[in-house]
DNA sequence: CACCTGTGATACCTCGCCGGTATCACCGGT
DNA sequence: ACCGGTGATACCGGCGAGGTATCACAGGTG
């Protein structure tokens, strides 16, 4: 009745991503009939059809679409199950807590320090990752623990600590007209002719049409504040932005950010407990919840 | 590098579960010794010793316990992405809603009531489940929605949306002498000698000691209380347990109850957030978030 | 309009590995 | 010493995953 191996979620989301048989056999290391075949033995024991085989390239279903998304959940989930039976296993156990690249420099060192503090402390190794990357680190077992930000990261599945609340900045060259200004609004950056706002990509990598440049990291967006090219609105004390020669004024109206320490939904381990204490500890802003113990 | 199969994970799990690889390849519907071949290539794979071979059966390290909730994890997930794959392609879809056997009888039909009501709204299944197995089906694809009870049920992964919060009362034979009274505490009915509070099993199958009787199901608790062997503390409006020969004493310091809306962290979809909003205007009662329709 | 190109589907074959049977090695309790 | 029950090993057979060759079809393009 059911079964459905890993293998051909790992064909289907190939298939659905490259929309394309060869390239998405390509990447498998695979020849393309039988991905093919896989592919329609798929369709037959789900009893649905997943593509729309089109003359250049293949695209979605509506069920197509929602089988992408949850065969995306289930591979993550088999990882994190490999990746932390393998953690489980290594004797000396250390939490993996990923941030976004040059984002909270000061909080993150405030924590790191104080958790280092706490007598028998389990050692923290910290990941780098880009952009809203955190939460898929937390899904597949790459990463325990997080510092994310409300309300730009989607926190669905996972449990969290407030830490710090602050405003927005837009980060401006200081030759610039607003550059005097005390305080802006986001109607008022929104729609600077000379520094139109950087664009990025969707999930499907085409970019929302709009006079500001295309960027696809942050330090191609870095590249382009620097050149005073574009401007930027970020929480006030993401220091990595600011060189010498840009000014950072307050928007007033722009929503309030969230510093989040976010957690897999029901991890359970006395090292990340730890952690979520010191992190409630350190500014005791109201606490979302706390990982359980059992 | 990487790969574990479905299959790998569900042969683990039920090894695991009995405990023993012949009852386990008995639940399989396969022989021993290729189980046993194919657990040892997941131990290898793993570079992870996964089970201790006893002389009697096998234990779990304590690799093996982490990987044994991660890998029911991974295969909820499998089989959501199956379930609800195919309930996207089904044209006319509805919603699949779970609760408790007999509890919040009054609250759930005015919830039907009023979302039937609604222009458009799509059919509702009620599929009623045990103990705390809503978080399971939720999970793993066989229900979109559940009515949960807080603080009993377990959360993690999910969003919900209160509706009702309502404090407990104790069940009681009639004729007995604290059925007299207008109200209770915790203390009194925790230590009642000819009605000791019934047991229920831990997750390994074994009863925690004590006086009161062991019991499995709903069913057996209420062959139970209607024969005047065990009383029980339930949340008012559970007219379930109710019947002539009893009464219901409010016990003033049992923690008050919280009937929950609850729905899979993440999930997107029209109609469910319907329901949610119906749920939220039935009690205005503060509402913990709301489903995203992106 | 014939032809070439690029797409996914089909036909057919091979061989790896998954599962079955038979048996072993080990040990604990009579 | 023996027996029963555990998981491990040896060996074998068949299914199915994957490869190669090829087809069917639709668009461009001269």
């Amino acid at each position: 009745m059911d079964g459905l191996e890993t293998r051909e979620l790992r064909y289907f989301v190939a298939v659905a991503e490259e929309r394309h048989f060869g390239r998405a056999a390509e990447r498998l290391s695979m020849a393309q009939p039988p991905l093919s075949r896989a592919i329609q033995q798929l369709e037959r024991r789900l009893g649905v059809v997943l593509l729309e085989r089109n003359r250049r390239g293949v695209s979605l279903t509506p069920a197509g679409e929602v089988m992408l998304a949850q065969a995306r959940l289930a591979l993550d989930a088999v990882d994190a199950a490999v990746r932390r039976t393998r953690r489980a296993a290594a004797a000396r156990s250390t939490l993996v807590l990923t941030t976004k690249a040059g984002a909270s420099h000061e909080l993150l060192k405030e924590l790191l320090d104080a958790h280092a503090a706490r007598p028998g402390a389990v050692g923290i190794d910290v990941l780098l990752c880009e952009l809203g990357e955190q939460g898929r680190l937390l899904r597949d077992g790459r990463a325990d623990v997080a510092i994310m930000h409300a309300p730009f990261d989607v926190m669905t599945g996972l449990d969290s600590v407030e830490i710090l609340t602050e405003g927005q900045v837009a980060i401006l060259p200081a030759a610039h007209p607003l550059a005097r200004r005390s305080s802006l609004t986001m109607a008022e950056v929104s729609d600077v002719p000379d520094l139109p706002i950087a664009r990025w990509p969707r999930h499907d990598y085409t970019y929302p049409p709009g006079p500001g440049p295309e960027v696809r990291s942050q330090s191609q967006l870095a590249q382009l504040v620097a050149l005073g090219r574009t401007l930027l609105v970020i929480p006030a004390s993401s220091r990595a932005w600011q060189w010498p020669e840009h000014v950072a004024v307050p928007v007033l109206d722009a929503p309030p950010v969230t510093t989040l320490l976010a957690w897999p939904a029901g991890a359970r381990s006395e090292a990340l407990a730890g952690l979520v204490e010191t992190a409630g500890r350190l500014r005791a802003g109201g606490a979302a919840g706390s990982p359980g113990v059992s």
